[in-house]
DNA sequence: GTCTATAAGTAGATAGAC
DNA sequence: GTCTATCTACTTATAGAC
């Protein structure tokens, strides 16, 4: 591994956890290994170092749509692949997807400089949206506006991994511990609910 | 007014638009009208304004539940009821769900400085629970496991308010705006959905 | 209670030796 | 490419006059 991959791999840690304005080039050099002048010799600056890792990161948001989308299996099964790999992916980057959302909300201008990122998610919602017209049209899925849709679809795949550092302590008290037992279960009935409300009967 | 009142919600409006390391005390001031050493008079340090603001804004995030789950309608109208208040308080409050959350993220301690903020929500998963299981047993709700059930609808109720700058600019690209009409209409079919979910046929 | 002025510490960034 | 040392700017916080 190169020194500028090892830094942008600390960077990515430390920004994950403490967000821009909350990460300190002192310590992604620290957990780098390596001194605080090597993070400009490789990145100009802050900002440009975390415009790298962000970047990273949308893209790591964007799964391999293309491969579930464009297969020629039924909508359904389309629909739960890609539920599934996307909560699956959101298991092992658990802090991502709080990471981009809050970034964009802090500085909504962020987006501009990233739309190219955006444009697989794009391409999802095109095929998505007219395959599911389709199949609305035959009469075997239910009928709902496509972007409010979107919307919930992505709500419950993604909200469990916003909510974690919330619910975590309170679910506690009920004795309940967010394993890896709760989660499979988790998708599971996701993935049960995706089928009640899509599917006509 | 009282002074100290307008800089905590000087305070508020910039803890949210900024996150507690994006703050600045002096912009806290300059919206306040004050001195920047009136902030330090009425609230000793950066920390404690903060927890003051950030426990309004728990406390906020707890709805009038009590009103709602105390009553004795059918369980599947309360439950319409608490999920509408809930998605109307965050129309209000855009940026407040992502603010706790993310500061919850970044700094996972300070859960415990406000257990206390969470009591009207423990006190809503037993209500619901117990009220939920009752209805399971009577054929009326089908059965899911409870807490996962939970997440499943606040994920409904709440992802929308979480990822609106993620998909604002990107859903413009599609011609849709999210505007109020947008949101009533989403509404509208979290609450058909939540119906599909919860009743037996 | 409210202000001005300033202290004390820390951040990102750079110069320059090796 | 990598380091040490340092600069400059900014931020929280305080001292003290009014």
């Amino acid at each position: 591994m190169t020194t500028e991959d090892t830094i942008k791999h600390a960077a990515m840690g430390v920004f994950l956890k403490s967000g821009f304005n909350g990460a300190r080039m002192q310590e992604i050099a620290d957990i780098a290994g390596v001194n605080k002048a090597m993070l400009h010799y490789y990145f100009s600056s802050k900002e440009q170092l975390f415009d790298k890792v962000f970047s990273d990161a949308m893209l790591t948001l964007i799964p391999e749509l293309d491969a579930i989308i464009s297969s020629d299996r039924p909508l359904i099964e389309k629909m739960k692949a890609f539920v599934t790999l996307n909560f699956r992916q959101h298991q092992k980057h658990p802090q991502l997807l709080q990471f981009v959302f809050n970034e964009l909300a802090n500085n909504p201008e962020r987006m501009q400089s990233h739309v190219k990122c955006i444009d697989p998610f794009n391409k999802y919602i095109s095929y998505f949206g007219e395959q599911y017209l389709k199949e609305v049209a035959s009469g075997n899925f239910k009928e709902y506006p496509l972007m409010q849709l979107v919307v919930i679809i992505q709500g419950l795949t993604e909200y469990y991994h916003l909510s974690r550092p919330f619910l975590a302590p309170f679910l506690g008290q009920h004795g309940v511990i967010l394993d890896k037992a709760f989660e499979d279960n988790l998708l599971d009935q996701i993935l049960i609910i995706l089928e009640q409300l899509l599917l006509n009967k």
